[in-house]
DNA sequence: ATATTTGCTTTCAAATTGCAAGTGCAAGTT
DNA sequence: AACTTGCACTTGCAATTTGAAAGCAAATAT
């Protein structure tokens, strides 16, 4: 439906023509953390969401291959949103954010102690938490 | 004037809150790529970015600190951008974005050879760039 | 059977974007 | 001195996107 158009081939360009824009990396930290959610879960975050735009990031995140839509093993009413391999890889993404953000801004204390972590060993730090997600993938 | 509202203290958001756009990340980009760059320089980009978008993103960067506006040195119509430190300190995140391309996507022929070299030994990579960069910094 | 929860969709005002067309200034040309 | 050119924006305006709220159907809970 709403397939994306490239501006250029550049791949910089080509990424932010995907989460380029003020949500979608939110809505991967939160599948990181939670490494599965419902719709409710992710309208929960701390930044509060709009609904609609929810829906239409979580849309376009899924054509793009990021996330991925399963049923909820409780309940028929419940979807489960769970990253892909795609979207797993963008954690190192995430983590230089981090690692910029502690350089020039102000990391909050109880996220201190994670990128302490990651700075000391990125590489370990980095598998470390992809093999957690990896794991909860093979479903 | 247009000071950033933050969502919350997320190191995330609160970076999307800053470059979470289409365009501010492309003029980082070529400011990594040129050093240095006119307000012309940067309409060239093959992107095509607006006139009114390319002023109110140098104005935003210029006030989060990550660009910097020098005087040309030949001519007083001209003016300078150049990356401050913090705005060098964002290579590491555009070559995460290559790489993630790289497993994803396609990069463009001519700039393969750079990504496999960041591949190769990506802490030699961004030093060398880096060094590269201060230098010109040290006007 | 009725009420509530869940995952959206719709609606609509407000903000942002994208395009075209200026504007003001400095340097060079005639 | 007037005239053009190039540069760095600014302005105006239509089109798109966002954000807040309300609505809705299907699935559960009571």
């Amino acid at each position: 439906m709403s397939s994306i158009k490239k501006r250029s081939n550049c791949p910089i360009s080509c990424s932010l023509d995907i989460w380029g824009d003020k949500w979608s990396l939110l809505i991967v930290r939160d599948l990181i953390q939670l490494k599965q959610a419902t719709y409710g879960d992710l309208l929960k975050g701390e930044e509060k969401i709009a609904t609609n735009i929810l829906a239409t990031r979580l849309q376009m995140l899924e054509e793009q291959g990021i996330i991925l839509k399963a049923k909820h093993p409780d309940s028929k009413a419940k979807v489960l949103y769970t990253l892909t391999q795609k979207g797993i890889d963008l954690l190192p993404l995430l983590i230089e954010i981090h690692l910029w953000t502690e350089k020039y801004g102000t990391i909050p204390e109880d996220k201190k102690a994670l990128v302490k972590e990651a700075k000391k060993d990125r590489e370990a730090f980095i598998n470390r938490i992809i093999q957690d997600l990896q794991e909860s993938i093979v479903n």
